[in-house]
DNA sequence: GTCTATATTTGGATAGAC
DNA sequence: GTCTATCCAAATATAGAC
């Protein structure tokens, strides 16, 4: 029997489940483990047969914040640049998916919250969220290029100024979902955004 | 006379100033009001003569946000606009220096730290931030499209396309910044944009 | 205006009974 | 594993002497 060892690892998911939710509305310092405890429906002490302190509770919380499917494997890189905006298409696709899917909202606002005041997250924002992206990008428009299919030029560069402006409107997205705004205006802007940046670089 | 005034005024100052570099470094709530007090010298308990109370220390600290000089009047506008290149590259060194700017790399990384935080915030985010330089840029995209200097389309969405970009360079600045490392890679990034952009839009 | 002293609250963490 | 009880530290804020 494993009962005892289902109801441990039970209350362990609970913690993280409900803490998730807190740190990412609250922030590290807004939430209290006595919130968390309480949300859950036990008491602050019990927290600590299963968690050291707060901080570790955090620490895997956050570990999530870059397990993002993100990335596409050289066969797919390949045959899609060769189909150029396709590969800009798909690429958007996820980051859209990403931005609207109700976890990843939660772990992309804990980053934004946490990201000033937190070092090892910008760290791993910059190589993960930022430098995995623009290496796909880039090794996309790279072969567009050689294969003359948009105009030539620092494949980065390009990729740098396609990366900035998902991550402006996701920005904007989660601001918005946030305060239980209406998205509609920027529910198209991923769509915009590739059409306008393909006209901009295709031959 | 008015030494009395003087002194208190003094002193007033001497808390905003202290107020604002830890807010913009720790955040509102990892801002103690010890710290702020014993930061300038005198004790806690002295903060309550020239502040209700924490709140207001930080409301006065963030007023300041969006006090940014960042609206060019209409004759410069038109002037500029007609000059295609011209006015785009006005734009970005007034954002650039912004960016660069001591006292508003503060205000852009209290901004930062406190968006998710902050509903009202958030509000100034997209109205003063968002907004208002998107108007200011659709208007010269606008006029020279009208002139044929650059392909038609959509003056607003145009705009978008060309702050997000800022803004990511912006906040990457802001992040390397804080952690004391090289913006050497970045600090020509806003002139890449500028070309890659125009070289997007112009006819 | 600043100080000392103090009230009050909140939050993180531990000890020991069940 | 959870509970009650308790400890300790930190932080906001107030009262009253100087």
């Amino acid at each position: 029997m494993n009962t005892e060892q289902y109801r441990k690892t039970g209350t362990k998911q609970k913690i993280l489940k409900v803490a998730t939710a807190l740190f990412s509305e609250y922030g590290y310092k807004g939430t209290s483990v006595r919130k968390i405890a309480t949300e859950i429906g036990i008491k602050q002490s019990a927290l600590y047969n299963h968690f050291e302190n707060k901080e570790s509770i955090f620490l895997e919380v956050s570990k999530d914040i870059f397990t993002t499917p993100f990335t596409f494997d050289d066969e797919e890189i390949k045959q899609s640049a060769l189909k150029g905006k396709a590969f800009i298409n798909k690429f958007v696709l996820q980051y859209k998916l990403l931005t609207f899917d109700k976890n990843n909202e939660k772990m992309f606002r804990l980053l934004m919250i946490e990201l000033l005041q937190n070092k090892e997250l910008r760290e791993q924002f910059m190589s993960e969220f930022h430098d995995k992206n623009v290496k796909v990008l880039a090794e996309g428009f790279f072969m567009m290029m050689q294969n003359s299919i948009v105009r030539s030029g620092d494949p980065m560069m390009m990729a740098y100024e396609f990366i900035s402006t998902l991550f402006y409107i996701r920005l904007q997205v989660t601001l918005l979902r946030f305060d239980s705004k209406s998205t509609d205006m920027l529910s198209t802007q991923f769509e915009k955004h590739v059409d306008f940046f393909w006209e901009s670089i295709k031959l």
